[in-house]
RNA sequence: GGGCAGAUGGCGGAAUGGCAGACGCGCUAGGCUUAGGACCUAGUUCCCGAUGAGGGAAUGCGGGUUCGACUCCCGCUCUGCCCA
């Protein structure tokens, strides 16, 4: 950067602020009871290494409402932690030999003195870290109040595994069902896992959107289907050959359809698969198909991309509708996570039976018709009809005729009064895994005792700590299981040799409290204190990637719920506002480390600052829209702020302000005519723009266009100074015009605006400088300017005093000589007039 | 396959039923300058027209509702996200 008279020193004076405000703890915050509290969270980041474009994004935006609502005078909580437990701190203390606590901790350091240079007005002294125990004792303190309501279990359960690296993976790391580190082919394993309730939720999760009425709608629905509440009924079906008496329950949402049930499904796991092959004349045969398909990725089986196969199990069902009994198949597209596992399979009225039925020759008799009226079932080419919407019964007994809503009740009560079903709701939500064969995470509190069994770890014993001493090679599972001092120890019941868990959580449940631990971070006797978590608590707006708009913040609001439950905090939803942040990509994906598409925020910053940096990254797109990175905008940034420099000093120069301006109007217009056109065109400016700025971050959080009116009011102030320039009353309202101006743009680039307070002989921070008011009348244009339509196009124009009524809106724009010549010899047929905006003729 | 979101100048975007393209970038011309990637001024959707007056077209494509549609409705194409 060249040293032009217009540039202002940015290195000079962000440093210079910074450091005032971290001396002045300028963001610390206390509970003040009575006076209006505004808790801002953006979601608190991975310490990966580095910050990036994504984070500069999100907490700049944060950053500008915090500012902005503090400048309004409320309390302001606007705090920042580390989410610093997970898995790439192991990663990288294999690849570079270090420890994950140094890689972590040293990459934590960085990154704050990264967020330091940014400006961002934290409240440093309730920093949470994830990664040290008296943050994560308290998941283990959680985690037991958990398992003492039964909502923390264990059960065995299907992994990912790798087999090379002998490892648990997560869904993402088996993507496509290879192994990321790896690439090869990741299998299914059985394995014990610690499991959270979070289906004990299940129906309030649902039912408190009604609560979540300021989050995005599309947010509500991913959660919505996320959750995959479906009503339907539990039908049995005996199954002679497993024995007197024994049946295969299913769950079906179209009872309605059940006399077309003509096989029955069973997932592969299901534990019946493997009795009704025993002892059949194909059980290898059966046996090896079940070992290949268990192991083949369920990830590909869920999303569907493996063909439908099956085989013949060879035993019978009874279907007690129709008495008739029908084959037993097991297939792939059945998956025992859902419903019971097992599936009554009607091919005439469900896709995916249907094709697997003309697949193995399956017949496909047709129970449901459309209603009188609607459109009959469109036939495919391939082979029978299939027609899944509701209709009509056909063919179904005593049924026949029935709507399939009708059928539902009518079924499912046949059923349950006969003792083999029962009307029910089931959920796609699983319970949530928390199980990581891992070392850089939480220890899960329990001790296995040979006698005593399961025996969690006493509140007193808390934290468990992970040890610091361990090896990591990337091979074989958990460096934990190889630590004696910490796996080897003494039953907390019985006294006798136990062995520790060596599972960690899911780094998800670090994050799934953290915004109550703001309130109280150091408390040292519980996760939080209550009265603490009253004040601050809700985070009144969350703002965050869309990207965790289901795991995260279902998990975050499960958590919750629990926590009310357990009686420390009185709220149902902790985030009733969450402004969901559009993702910044690079060349068509997120940008991240190992796809190498990461932009350097320091660069930036040592180029133009970071005052720049911020407003650029605002300006360029409305916060919730993805941004693909473009960073030709910055440069005009710089300068919008080099020229806002450039007239406040102006102004500095000009000197002090030389008396009131309650006469203004008057030296103004006896300045002549000119100088008042000026006045009162920048006066408008002025109180317009300070309407919609305020607007445009407290309610519509468009940061963009909040900025661009900024911009224009500096244009304007360019454009009339020096008409204003030679009366006192213009001086004045020059003076008024650059205060507010850098009041306005204090939230966007505080550093640089604290520095021309400063020297515009301010008293104090503009951080604690009020919000600048405005006059709705001085706001308030006179004039309009009407538009004069025919047909709908534009004719004519003229500006006409706001008060106007319709009759004399007609009766100008008729009077156009414009309009009258166009109208010559057309019969009008109709004059639309919509007040102080349009006149439209219709001829 | 289903659901949701989006598509506007050379670019980012603005306008939520009423003047399409605010604001910024880029570009063009002029000024200032030894010079300029700094600064200042003017211009900048496309087409016809003379570089004027004026006119026409245009918000992914095709229909519809309306006096009037970027905006609402229906169908399609493409892109992104979520789910199967």
């Amino acid at each position: 950067m060249s040293t032009d008279h217009a540039e202002y020193n940015f290195a000079e004076i962000e440093a210079k602020w910074q450091k005032v405000w971290a001396e002045r703890r300028t963001f610390e915050v206390g509970e003040e009871p009575g006076r209006p509290k505004f808790y801002c969270l953006e979601m608190y980041p991975y310490p990966s290494g580095r910050i990036h474009m994504g984070h500069v994004r999100n907490y700049s935006i944060g950053d500008v409402i915090a500012r902005y609502h503090t400048m309004k005078g409320e309390n302001v909580l606007h705090p920042i932690g580390w989410d610093a437990l997970g898995m790439p701190a192991e990663n990288a203390a294999i690849k570079f030999k270090t420890h994950p606590r140094t890689w972590t901790m040293d990459n934590i350091d960085h990154m704050r003195t990264q967020l330091r240079r940014m400006g961002f007005a934290y409240d440093w002294s309730r920093e949470v870290n994830s990664c040290q125990p008296d943050y994560y004792k308290w998941n283990q303190w959680i985690f037991l109040k958990m398992y003492e309501r039964g909502l923390a279990y264990r059960r065995e359960s299907w992994v990912n595994w790798c087999p090379t690296c002998r490892t648990v993976l997560a869904n993402e790391q088996a993507a496509g069902g290879a192994c990321w580190r790896c690439g090869d082919a990741v299998e299914q394993k059985k394995m014990v896992q610690w499991f959270l309730k979070i289906t004990a939720y299940a129906d309030e999760l649902l039912t408190g959107h009604a609560q979540l009425a300021k989050w995005p709608e599309h947010v509500l629905l991913m959660q919505k289907n996320w959750i995959g509440r479906s009503e339907g009924a539990y039908v049995d079906f005996p199954v002679p050959a497993l024995g007197p008496g024994r049946s295969i329950r299913v769950f079906t949402t179209r009872i309605d359809t059940i006399y077309g049930a003509t096989f029955l499904v069973l997932s592969p796991e299901h534990p019946a698969s493997r009795d009704l092959i025993k002892g059949g004349p194909r059980e290898a045969e059966l046996e090896a198909w079940i070992a290949k398909t268990v192991a083949a990725s369920r990830l590909k089986r869920e999303i569907g991309e493996a063909e439908k196969e099956g085989v013949d199990t060879g035993a019978t069902a009874i279907n007690r509708f129709t008495g008739r009994r029908i084959p037993i198949f097991l297939a792939n597209y059945v998956l025992m996570e859902y419903g019971t596992g097992a599936i009554m399979a009607v091919p005439a009225h469900d896709a995916r039976d249907h094709e697997f039925a003309l697949k193995y020759g399956l017949s496909i008799p047709e129970v449901i018709v459309p209603a009188e009226g609607a459109a009959p079932a469109p036939t495919t080419g391939n082979g029978p009809a299939l027609f899944e919407d509701l209709g009509v019964l056909v063919n179904s007994g005593p049924f026949t005729g029935l709507t399939s809503k009708d059928a539902m009740d009518q079924m499912a009560a046949h059923a349950a009064a006969n003792g083999f079903g029962e009307k029910a709701v089931t959920f796609r939500l699983r319970d949530w895994g928390i199980s990581r064969q891992r070392y850089w995470g939480t220890p899960i509190p329990i001790i296995h005792c040979p006698v005593c069994g399961v025996v969690p770890v006493p509140y007193e014993d808390l934290p468990v700590r992970i040890p610091y001493e361990a090896e990591f090679t990337g091979e074989a599972g958990s460096p934990l299981e190889k630590i004696p001092s910490f796996v080897d120890v003494a039953c907390p019941k019985c006294g006798g040799p136990a062995r520790r868990e060596t599972d960690t959580m899911d780094t998800f449940v670090d994050s799934s409290w953290y915004f109550f631990r703001y309130a109280s971070p150091r408390n040292e006797t519980l996760p939080f204190a209550r009265e603490a978590a009253d004040y601050w608590l809700p985070v009144d707006l969350y703002i965050g990637g869309v990207e965790h708009a289901i795991l995260h913040l279902i998990y975050s609001r499960f958590f919750t719920k629990v926590l009310r439950d357990l009686g420390l905090t009185g709220l149902d939803e902790p985030f009733p506002h969450y402004l969901a942040q559009g993702m910044v990509t690079k060349d068509g994906s997120a940008m991240s480390k190992s796809k190498g598409n990461v932009v350097d925020p320091d660069e930036m910053i040592r180029n133009y600052g970071a005052d720049a940096l911020r407003l650029f990254i605002l300006f360029a797109a409305p916060p919730e829209k993805e941004f693909a990175w473009n960073e030709d905008g910055i440069e005009g940034c710089y300068r919008f702020l080099c020229r806002v420099w450039q007239a406040v000093e102006e102004e500095n120069a000009a000197g002090a302000p030389e008396g009131g301006s309650p006469d203004a109007d008057n030296s103004v217009v006896n300045a002549g005519l000119v100088v008042a056109e000026s006045f009162a065109r920048l006066q408008k400016k002025m109180h317009q723009t300070i309407r919609k700025v305020g607007e445009d971050i407290g309610k519509r959080f468009h940061l963009n266009t909040a900025i661009s009116s900024i911009m224009e009011l500096t244009n304007a102030l360019r454009k009339e100074k020096d008409a204003l320039r030679n009366s006192p009353a213009g001086r004045d309202l020059l003076r008024d015009v650059r205060r507010t101006l850098v009041l306005l743009l204090a939230p966007f680039t505080p550093h640089v605006c604290e520095e021309m307070w400063s020297r515009m002989g301010e008293a104090g921070l503009i951080h604690g400088a009020p919000w600048p008011a405005f006059d709705p009348a001085l706001a308030q244009e006179e004039k309009a300017v009407i538009v004069v339509e025919i047909n709908g196009k534009i004719r004519d124009k003229f500006e006409a005093a706001l008060e106007i009524g319709e009759e004399e809106m007609k009766a100008q724009a008729l009077a156009s000589p414009r309009i009258q010549a166009l109208l010559e010899g057309k019969a009008v047929r109709k004059v639309v007039c919509i007040k102080n905006k349009i006149v439209n003729i219709v001829i």
